[in-house]
DNA sequence: ATCGACGGGAAATGAC
DNA sequence: TGTCATTTCCCGTCGA
């Protein structure tokens, strides 16, 4: 596989770096499917046509099978084939900004361990992803987001537990009780504390950095750059591996 | 006293 | 087969 490398920023390569790991894993993750008859490009193009397609690093709406994506039905080779305004810069942009909050999240999440295969989804990593996902928000809300304090909310807990006892196929239906047994087992490695306060938890500051990429923690400045055509912006390949400054799930 | 939230021991489970 | 990350069950404590 070819890379191609761009003069960046280090700013600029940090976030195109990280872009490529997602794009790395939705392809991942295609391929891993059988889907189509594919070809293996190593060009942003059908990442970004994945991204749109595949439902794993789409919003949580898919995530939790409640709808489909909102992306017309397109095949693959017919992408590959007539796509040739994908290559514009702009458009490139404009890709980039329609991924949610959410899919950078879930394909950061997804990420293995040495970059290869789909890791089992762990509690807390589901919690996080919940937490970024507006839909969830009648079950658990942001307390303070810059020190990862969460809160689940009393009403509609039990629903946030049964969506996760589904989304991992338990036998019998999670409760939050259970759920919250599983929280205080995280007070051992540190991932999860208890806060002192009603249903209230605080991600570890290293849980916090490895499940949230340098752009989400302010995303005004992931929407501001990709915002402003002028500014300096990603180089078409994601593929480029010269910036290592993101150190990815990798514990 | 009741209730909801919390804390933790211990065994079981399933994926890897 | 062993390890890991829960899951499941259960019992006790605490504060409103």
């Amino acid at each position: 596989m070819n890379h191609r490398i761009s003069p960046l920023s280090p700013q600029t390569c940090i976030e195109q770096d990280r872009l490529g790991q997602v794009f790395e894993d939705a392809f991942e993750v295609l391929t891993q499917h059988s889907v189509g008859e594919l070809q293996y490009p190593p060009d942003h193009k059908n990442y970004m046509t994945f991204v749109n397609h595949y439902p794993h690093i789409r919003g949580s709406s898919s995530c939790y099978g409640l709808l489909p994506t909102e992306e017309p039905n397109c095949n693959w080779r017919s992408v590959t084939n007539g796509s040739a305004d994908l290559y514009s810069e702009e458009n490139f942009h404009q890709s980039l900004q329609s991924i949610t909050e959410n899919q950078l999240v879930q394909a950061s999440i997804f990420q293995h361990k040495g970059g290869k295969g789909r890791r089992k989804l762990r509690l807390f990593e589901y919690l996080f992803e919940s937490l970024c996902d507006s839909e969830m928000a009648s079950c658990i809300q942001w307390v303070d987001k810059t020190k990862g304090v969460f809160q689940f909310i009393s009403k509609n807990k039990e629903k946030l537990a049964e969506l996760w006892g589904k989304r991992k196929g338990n036998r019998k239906p999670m409760t939050y009780q259970k759920m919250a047994r599983a929280l205080r087992n995280y007070a051992r490695t540190g991932e999860i504390t208890k806060i002192r306060r009603k249903l209230t938890y605080q991600f570890s500051e290293a849980v916090l950095q490895k499940l949230s990429p340098p752009y989400l923690l302010g995303k005004d400045i992931f929407c501001s750059q990709y915002g402003q055509p002028d500014q300096e912006y990603l180089s078409l390949n994601p593929w480029n591996v010269n910036c290592y400054a993101y150190a990815g799930y990798q514990s």
